[in-house]
RNA sequence: GGCGGAGUGGCCGAGUGGUUUAGGCAAGGGCCUGCAAAGCCCUGUACACGGGUUCGAUUCCCGUCUCCGCCUCCA
């Protein structure tokens, strides 16, 4: 059994076969720093987050790329319009975006590469596409010949004669379909020294230039949004190929975030910021609600789906304490379930995948009912090992640390609780259950909620 | 116009040519409990519409309808 990914370009699944073994490359398009991450942006991070992990759990040394596009048409509008320095627009709306990536529990990429620290990349491939006839210089831009090169197309499957043109017309092409590599310096704008005379990256060049820089020519996995497809990718792999590189050799596009059944995009101005969601959820659950539904999978957003996704969740976290509590702290399994492996090795499939750890979470629980707390923690054991590479590991320190539980007060409230708990549990056993009831209404209604269990009596703060 | 995706039980969301179910949420019944909560067990008989292939299709093929996406910046 092995890892199997949908590949955009042949448009089915094939088993992954790593360029260099025991190593898994892989460049993903990360943000372009123009505005502030709303979810969709994120649930792409997310998707390679859980793909990573689930590699190094299979004992590959993954090596990730995540570009920032620092510079682009949108950046410099929108820092023009707000008055401020272009670069720092940029950082800032990187900053927005990494805190978002980690409040979601994204691990940090290899590296995160921007696109102006690796412009030599960028000439030094432009040179290699003009010298080979791929590539020519005209008024300051500099094209890339897509004619030049007969697979364009095959990624999207589209076929450049049936393309429509809307693109914007540029002075010096020769071909409607030529895009642009390198944009002629203007005036006001930032620019950088090149052969053919100062200007900035077009679009396309920098994850090219950058994703063979770090990676090698010739990597396995390259991931993006699904919009990315045509033209980003088309036009990357045209020009890396042209260039002699072998590039990619997977495509996985991840499908997106929709609201009210539209695409959610700053343009339709239906977008749904993390900062504004986490004011509801937690990170954790909503990581929970972007993971769950398979990558290539739209997801409707709805407050309800939400709502359900942190019920879920819950459920799963409050087993794992539960047994904490009851018969142990569990540790995290060596071994997870051949049910859950296969579900990911299928093109990750993440709804199979949680379907094995709700089956392990109510076994936990069943041996919870029984008394077998050793059953019990082993289950909660495999429940953490089969989270844990779905990033959402109840017990996981980054989870952890966002609950109460170490400051005075969470020890001082621990405290009277507790007082409280023994007055109830004296007042069970005289059998005085109007005062022992009295005691956890009192509890109940300053939101500390008791349960009762063959082992004692256990607390939560309500909606923790 | 070209290319592609989707329409599943009250809801979210998987999946498969047929006798046994995704999973979760919500609902009803039961067990447990002093009561409750949690948990466990059980129940629901779904697959847009019309054809076709087949012994048999929700699952394959064709058509229809509806919705969405890419072809321009976009996760």
């Amino acid at each position: 059994m092995s890892l199997r990914l949908f590949d955009t370009a042949t448009r089915e699944q094939r088993d992954f076969v790593p360029v260099r073994a025991g190593v898994a490359s892989i460049y993903v398009c990360g943000a372009t720093v123009q505005g502030h991450p709303h979810i969709g942006h994120v649930r792409s991070g997310l998707n390679y987050d859980v793909l990573r992990r689930w590699l190094s759990y299979r004992g590959l040394d993954v090596r990730l790329v995540r570009n920032v596009t620092d510079i682009d048409d949108k950046i410099l509008l929108k820092a023009y319009e707000s008055g401020r320095p272009w670069w720092e627009w940029g950082a800032t709306h990187e900053r927005a975006f990494q805190w978002a990536y980690d409040a979601l529990g994204c691990l940090p990429a290899s590296i995160e590469p921007r696109a102006t620290g690796h412009v030599p990349q960028m000439v030094e491939l432009m040179q290699r596409l003009i010298d080979g006839g791929h590539a020519y210089a005209a008024g300051g831009d500099v094209y890339f010949a897509v004619r030049s090169y007969p697979e364009y197309g095959e990624l999207s499957h589209q076929r450049p004669d049936e393309l429509n043109q809307g693109e914007t017309e540029a002075g010096g092409k020769r071909d409607p379909l030529d895009f642009t590599l390198w944009k002629g310096g203007k005036p006001g704008e930032p620019s950088w020294p090149t052969p053919w005379g100062p200007g900035r990256p077009g679009w396309h060049l920098e994850c090219s230039a950058m994703a063979t820089f770090y990676l090698g020519a010739e990597f396995d996995i390259h991931g993006g949004g699904l919009d990315l497809v045509f033209p980003h990718h088309e036009n990357e792999r045209a020009q890396s190929r042209s260039a002699g590189d072998g590039f990619a050799r997977y495509w996985l596009h991840n499908n997106w975030v929709t609201l009210g059944g539209d695409k959610m995009s700053k343009s339709l101005g239906n977008t749904l910021s993390v900062p504004a969601v986490l004011k509801r959820v937690r990170g954790v659950e909503l990581r929970y609600y972007l993971v769950a539904p398979h990558y290539r999978s739209a997801i409707e957003y709805t407050d309800a789906a939400l709502e359900e996704s942190v019920a879920a969740y819950r459920r799963i976290e409050s087993l794992v304490h539960r047994v904490r509590e009851r018969a142990g702290a569990p540790e995290v399994a060596k071994v997870i379930d051949a049910r859950f492996a296969e579900a990911l090795d299928d093109d990750l499939g993440t709804p199979a995948a949680l379907a094995a750890v709700h089956a392990a979470v109510r076994e936990a629980n069943s041996a919870l009912d029984a008394g077998d707390h050793p059953a019990a923690v082993a289950a909660a054991e495999r429940v953490r090992a089969m989270t844990g590479v779905l990033g959402l590991d109840p017990l996981d320190p980054q989870w952890v640390s966002a609950d109460s539980g170490q400051d005075a007060a969470a020890g001082a409230l621990s405290a009277l609780v507790d007082d409280l708990l023994e007055q109830r549990a004296a007042a069970r056993k005289a059998r005085d259950f109007a005062t022992a009831d009295e005691v956890r209404d009192r509890l109940t209604a300053a939101g500390v909620i008791v349960e009762d269990n063959p082992d004692g009596s256990t607390w939560t703060l309500k909606g923790v």
